[in-house]
DNA sequence: ACAGAAAGGTTTGCACCGCAAACCGATCTG
DNA sequence: CAGATCGGTTTGCGGTGCAAACCTTTCTGT
């Protein structure tokens, strides 16, 4: 009942703990650069709820979204940035210490 | 990219996986039964805001609300229902299978 | 060549949520 | 018995998450 260390769930960051955010941020940790349509099927996700995240994520520096295109259609990537690298870790550690607590 | 089961973070359930909440649980599942203020400090909460998250959970049926007296104190006690168990152990489940993506 | 349909997103509108300030009823304390 | 304290709830509001509606460009059929 002296446990003052902080709580795990105290070290998490709203914006990246969000969890169609964080299976963004995962998914672009593990590649290069990511199709914006890829997320979409992969994290089910409608069109509009996907666009509204990676706002969120690119206001906060957190992803970088580069428009281009691929043949004629336009096309959208994003990249994680290092800060959004960093982000996703501090987010990672805090659940390991959690996830330490459930045996 | 054939990849189509579905990803982990579609297995979350938003009403445990809010961090506080995630929070609450947690303790709740650490032993039978936890004191409100308990919960207060450890999880650096506004008596307020803690209220409101134990009244979603509750609403929810994954904890009971207990009201007592502690000497001539009123005193609030909060229990992990067995949904609320089902519930954690699920959320515990998906971020085991997120985390592991992360080597 | 022109009318849809489809691809690939963005914007809008609304209900719900998270938060702390304000509040409430009891119980101590001088 | 006036005020401080404990233990918690309610209120008010800005912010968020969501899908429907919308926009632009590119295919496709005729």
């Amino acid at each position: 009942m002296t446990d003052d260390a902080p709580f795990p769930t105290n070290g998490l960051n709203d914006t990246v703990h969000q969890r169609h955010r964080l299976g963004i941020l995962t998914i672009a940790s593990e590649s290069d650069r990511v199709e914006v349509s890829y997320l979409r099927e992969a994290l089910e996700l409608t069109a509009g709820n996907l666009s509204r995240h990676l706002a969120v994520l690119a206001d906060a520096d957190l992803v970088a979204i580069e428009r281009g295109y691929h043949g004629n259609r336009a096309k959208t990537w994003i990249r994680i940035t290092p800060a959004g690298e960093a982000a996703l870790d501090a987010e990672v550690a805090a659940l390991r210490e959690l996830l330490d607590r459930h045996g």
